[in-house]
DNA sequence: TGAAATGTTGGGGCG
DNA sequence: ACGCCCCAACATTTC
C-alpha cells in the first residue's frame, strides 16, 4: 500500500480531521507535510502576528506527531512543486487535504488537484473548517444567502455533520522520513522580540484550543449574551484564533457549546463570513454595495489611529490591547472600526489591512465582513446613520472603567 | 452588534 | 378614595 501524503493547512490538529481521518482510513503509511507559499496568498499574505501565532501552532502540531510516532515535514512553495517533489521522494500515492475558501487559495489547490490528478496520484479535499460547505447552504431561489438571519435560520434546520475519527496513539509511518526544512527556517517569528505579551495571553495549538473551549463552557457560556458585549471582562471565548487556524474544529466547539443559542449564533456569523467570501470572491476588494467611496488617504490619521492616538479612551485601549496581545475584544473592535471609518474619514481596507498584519485572528472572510458590515458596504451592513459614540460605547459596556484602566499604559 | 427624540405606561407621592 | 403630577422604565420612531 502506497503511502498518504496529508497537507496540513489551516487545519493544525489531530482530533475531528476529515483529511488525517481518511489518509488512515488508507491503511499505509501517513506523511504529514505542511508547505510555507505565502506568495501563493494573493493580496493576503500572513502577518506578523499570524506568522507568530503559525509558528507556535506548527511547533504544537509537530510535537503531537513526534509523540504518536509521526513527523511533520517542512517545505516551501512553489505548492504544486514541493508536492509533486515529494510524490517522487515517497512514492506517495495519495494527497489528502482540508479545504480552504479564500479566492487565491481556491484558484491554487484546483491546480494542484488537477497536477496530481494528472501525474496518477489521488487527490483529494474535505470539509475540515466549516460546519457547512458554502454551496450547500441556499435560500428558496437556490442563491445564495446574503443576509445574516435567514442564512442562520437555514443553518439550524440542518444536522449537524458527524465528527471525523481522531488520530490514534499511534500514527503509521514511512520505512524513511524524507528531508524537512528546519521550522525555524521559514523565519514565522519576529526578529525583534515585539510578542512577549502574546505569550501571557496565548497557547498556540491544539492542547491550547481544547483548554480555552473547556474553560469557556465552564466560566463564561451560561452569561455569554450579556458578557460578550463587556471587555473588561473574559465573557466571550477567545477561540478566534484556534478556530482560524484550525486547532480546533467547528463541530467540536459546536458540540461543547451547544446549550448557549447566543453563542452558536456567533459561531454562525463565521459560517455566513466564510459564506459570502466563497460565493463573491471579488468581496474582499470590491464591496457588494458602492457605499462609503468618499473616504481619502491621510497618513497621519492613520498612524494616530495604529498607534492609540485617536483620542477616544475605548479605542486607545483597544488599538493597545491589539498591539500587546495581537487580540482585541470584539465589541471594542467595532467601535473602532466605526471611529475610522465614520469619525476618522479614512477607508475602510486602511483599518482592514491593519488588523490583518497585527490580529493573531486574521482571517479573511471574518476581517472582510466585519469591517464592511462596520463601513455598511457589505451584504448584511448596518445602515450609514448607525454610528456608535466611543464615549456612550465605553460607559454602557465598560461601566466600572476596567478595560480602560487595564489598557491604560501607553505604547 | 446606534443614538437621540418622542411616546407610553405604571407606581408612588401628595393634596 | 381619588385625581393629578412626576418620573423612571420601556417602547417606538426617526435619522
Amino acid at each position: 500500500m502506497g503511502a498518504t501524503l496529508v497537507w496540513f493547512r489551516q487545519d493544525l490538529r489531530l482530533t475531528d480531521n476529515p483529511a488525517l481521518a481518511a489518509a488512515l482510513e488508507r491503511g499505509g503509511p501517513v506523511i504529514p507535510v505542511y508547505i510555507w507559499a505565502p506568495e501563493e496568498e494573493g493580496d493576503w499574505p500572513p502577518g506578523a502576528a499570524s506568522k507568530w501565532w503559525l509558528s507556535r501552532s506548527l511547533a504544537a502540531l509537530a510535537a503531537g506527531l513526534e509523540k504518536r510516532g509521526s513527523h511533520l515535514l517542512i517545505r516551501t512553495g512553489p505548492t504544486a512543486e514541493a508536492l509533486a517533489r515529494l510524490v517522487s521522494e515517497t512514492g506517495a500515492a495519495a494527497v489528502l487535504w482540508n479545504r480552504r475558501y479564500e479566492p487565491a487559495a481556491v484558484a491554487r489547490d484546483t491546480r494542484v488537484k488537477a497536477d496530481l490528478r494528472a501525474q496518477g496520484v489521488a487527490a483529494e479535499s474535505f470539509n475540515g473548517s466549516l460546519l457547512f460547505e458554502p454551496w450547500t447552504v441556499s435560500n428558496q431561489a437556490g442563491k445564495p444567502f446574503r443576509i445574516f438571519t435567514p442564512f442562520w435560520k437555514a443553518c439550524m434546520n440542518r444536522a449537524l455533520p458527524p465528527l471525523a475519527k481522531d488520530a490514534p496513539q499511534h500514527l503509521p509511518a514511512p520505512e524513511h522520513w524524507p528531508a524537512s526544512l528546519p521550522l525555524d527556517g521559514l523565519r514565522l517569528e519576529p526578529a525583534i522580540d515585539w510578542a512577549s505579551g502574546f505569550r501571557e495571553v496565548w497557547q498556540p495549538g491544539e492542547a491550547g484550543a481544547a483548554d480555552r473551549l473547556e474553560r469557556f463552557v465552564a466560566e463564561a457560556a451560561a452569561h455569554y449574551e450579556t458578557d460578550r458585549n463587556r471587555p473588561g471582562l473574559t465573557g466571550t471565548s477567545r477561540l478566534s484564533p484556534h478556530l482560524h487556524f484550525g486547532e480546533i474544529s467547528p463541530g467540536q466547539v459546536w458540540r461543547a457549546a451547544a446549550g448557549s443559542q447566543p453563542f452558536l449564533r456567533q459561531l454562525v456569523w463565521r459560517e455566513f463570513a466564510y459564506h459570502l467570501l466563497f460565493h463573491f470572491p471579488e468581496s474582499p476588494r470590491t464591496p457588494l454595495r458602492p457605499e462609503h467611496e468618499g473616504w481619502k488617504p491621510d497618513p497621519e490619521k492613520l498612524r494616530a489611529w495604529t498607534r492609540a492616538r485617536t483620542g477616544y479612551p475605548l479605542v486607545d485601549a483597544g488599538m493597545r490591547e491589539l498591539w500587546r496581545t495581537g487580540w482585541m475584544h470584539n465589541r471594542v473592535r467595532m467601535v473602532a472600526a466605526s471611529v475610522l471609518v465614520k469619525n476618522m474619514g479614512l477607508g475602510w481596507r486602511e483599518g482592514a489591512a491593519w488588523f490583518w498584519d497585527t490580529l493573531v485572528d486574521a482571517d479573511l472572510a471574518n476581517n472582510t465582513l466585519g469591517w464592511q458590515w462596520v463601513a455598511g458596504c457589505g451584504a448584511d451592513a448596518v445602515p450609514y446613520f448607525r454610528v456608535f459614540n466611543p464615549t456612550l460605547q465605553a460607559a454602557k459596556f465598560d461601566p466600572n472603567g476596567d478595560y480602560l484602566r487595564r489598557w491604560a499604559a501607553p505604547l
